[in-house]
DNA sequence: AGAGACATGTAACCTGTTACATGATTCC
DNA sequence: GGAATCATGTAACAGGTTACATGTCTCT
């Protein structure tokens, strides 16, 4: 369900084509969700045949078709509901978790590795999450302009700083997450030579 | 292949039979993972095919057989190699902050509705964890006290350690989400009533 | 003429979910 | 005798991944 969500929530700020959404779940500005072009496709499809959203074919040159897709009142209903929903979460499956739980069977220096790494990523990820945070504060990327143009100048600071704060958010769970490995590097480590009372 | 490390890592502690590994995953103690029996069942006796586990079977009253699984060399060896290694990070889907983004499409009270059930699910999480990370300080889980017999008693406080500050880890980001909800339920609420300065 | 972006899709496979199916054993 | 638990599975489906396939347009 949560890919046709992000698909109808992208497609509110405007209309795309399955390549343009695709591009954005694909890579980069898809920070919350990700996707393959390969289940972006028919999934438009569906949504289509199910009346969520209308595709409009339009041609480039003299042949290349491209079916730009906009949402119908049936889509926007359907988003709308979602979103005003509480959903339950799905199941904990946290593969570095896992991973950390059974430290304790490997040499702590091959441990310690692997934490380092996980540390160097969620520093990553947060200063990323940070950056784009920081620009969605300042009404500044390409889609929430396009969002904004529907709604009142009143109501813009108030939903750049909401969408702002969902950045800010992940931004705050990787740095605590870096944090965290920082601590479990020095419990592998152990009572080490030098650092004896 | 988590799914196959989360087993490996289990058997680690003691043999068990699919029925004692499914109990485990579906429900309470699989809290960094989880699956349901009909995914267990067929993928243990791949495991067995793949000479990661042994089966015995044995028979309980007349005719009722379980069949019990254990490492083998092979299956140990490749439960190690897993944990040594650093492994990239799942692409980022999470429902909730999709859901989030969304917030200003719907009205502050709805939004405000579903954050609260956030909050109270966070918090609830997190005590489960805290719970448990207090239980593995203390070496006072079932699943620990038999992964402990094949270790020398110097190293026990140690893993115990290891393994709570995993778990204070999960309680820890559940109350950062916890926190991170409580303040956007005031940014949902926006420049309200009495609140003007 | 060729490289790279534009544009849409299919096929095979793996993982995970929901529901069903079957029977034995233990305890009251 | 009946309920709960023990015990092992299958089937159909939904969601996601990797790789492949095809052709157009734009810019150099």
């Amino acid at each position: 369900m949560s890919l046709q969500n992000a698909l109808l929530g992208v497609l509110d700020a405007r209309p795309m084509s399955g390549y343009e959404l695709a591009q954005f779940f694909d890579s980069g500005s898809g920070w919350v969700w990700s996707a393959p072009q390969s289940q972006i496709y028919p999934h438009l499809r569906r949504m289509e045949a199910d009346g969520l959203v209308v595709a409009e074919r339009t041609v480039r040159g003299s042949k290349l078709e491209r079916r730009v897709y906009s949402l119908t009142d049936a889509g926007r209903a359907a988003l709308l509901a979602w979103i005003g929903e509480y959903h339950e979460p799905p199941a904990p499956r946290d593969p570095f978790a896992l991973q950390a739980l059974l430290f304790d069977m490997v040499m702590p220096e091959e441990a310690i590795n692997v934490l380092k790494a996980f540390v160097v990523e969620q520093d990553r990820v947060a200063e990323q999450y940070e950056a784009h945070a920081a620009r969605l504060r300042a009404l500044d990327t390409p889609l929430l302009r396009e969002r904004l143009r529907a709604r009142p100048e009143a109501e813009h600071e108030r939903i750049g700083r909401m969408k702002a704060h969902v950045f800010a958010g992940r931004a705050a769970v990787a740095r605590q997450q870096a944090a965290w490995a920082r601590e479990a590097i020095v419990l592998a480590a152990g009572p080490a030579a030098g650092e004896e009372r």
